[in-house]
DNA sequence: ATTGAAACTCGTGATCT
DNA sequence: AGATCACGAGTTTCAAT
């Protein structure tokens, strides 16, 4: 089953524009920038976080000013009888786990880490070998990122 | 140089907190939730700005209700003589690229990448291997993923 | 769908503890 | 640091088109 696929125009496309830019700009704000009375601008907003388009709203951590200094990708392969939701849970678990992107193919799991430092992020690669049916892991360490 | 770690204490993680769910939440919403003043609550943001703990807001966005449908990390491998900042640089100009990560160790680089279907995705990669001295690639097809 | 106006809420800066 | 006050700015709803 293909999503549903909202009619989106070139107006809304700006707004996300803007909001990709800013997500606490304001409607007037917006309103200004596009040409569109303020109550057509959030009419608009509140449409596409009706339809699923916007899930919602964020703020952008330097996580390295918190303490959290290492990033890392670490790809994981299972046991051929896994199935897909237990992938999916193992990483849950850990706190340390952003986030987990399942894969076509050869690795079977993405999982995008943060740690403290060297010594911990060891930690949360042994606790991934030793959960469950993990049969291997390959960890890629990030020296520098850049995000559009 | 290690970066500056600014003060961030128990009331700053709340906020941040809060404001990972919503970006959005108002100043008045986020006082009366960890009981504080309002004036109290934007200050600590004002401040969590200016060192740099935020970087700044945005929405989120089901990519998939836009038509950009595939999602796939793709791992870069570069002759040896490569500096890093030219590998920063070969994704930036494919918009089609959301994040460039530099590696330690192989591959050397990480980047992810959105596409409306598979026939687009290709082109993207056919680009990369032509870019400059890319000497290798290796696409992982995101099937689903998660993020904390 | 968009507008404009009214009523309400919020953000912001000054001032004081 | 945090609280309170005051005012300008932003939000939200609704009738009208």
């Amino acid at each position: 089953m293909p999503e549903p696929m909202p009619d989106v125009d070139a107006l809304d496309h700006r707004i996300l524009g803007l909001l990709r830019e800013d997500g606490r700009r304001t409607f007037s704000e917006m309103a200004a920038e596009i040409g569109l009375s303020v109550a057509a601008v959030k009419r608009r907003v509140d449409r596409l976080r009706e339809t699923g388009v916007i899930t919602g709203f964020t703020v952008q951590i330097d996580h390295a000013k918190l303490g959290w200094g290492i990033e890392a990708f670490t790809e994981l392969r299972y046991q051929g009888t896994t199935p897909v939701d237990r992938i999916m849970r193992t990483a849950t678990e850990i706190p340390e786990v952003q986030a987990v992107f399942t894969i076509a193919g050869d690795p079977d799991a993405l999982i995008r880490i943060r740690a403290r430092d060297l010594g911990h992020l060891q930690k949360i690669i042994d606790r991934l070998r030793r959960a469950g049916d993990v049969t291997g892991t390959k960890t890629l360490m990030v020296l520098a990122s850049w995000t559009r």
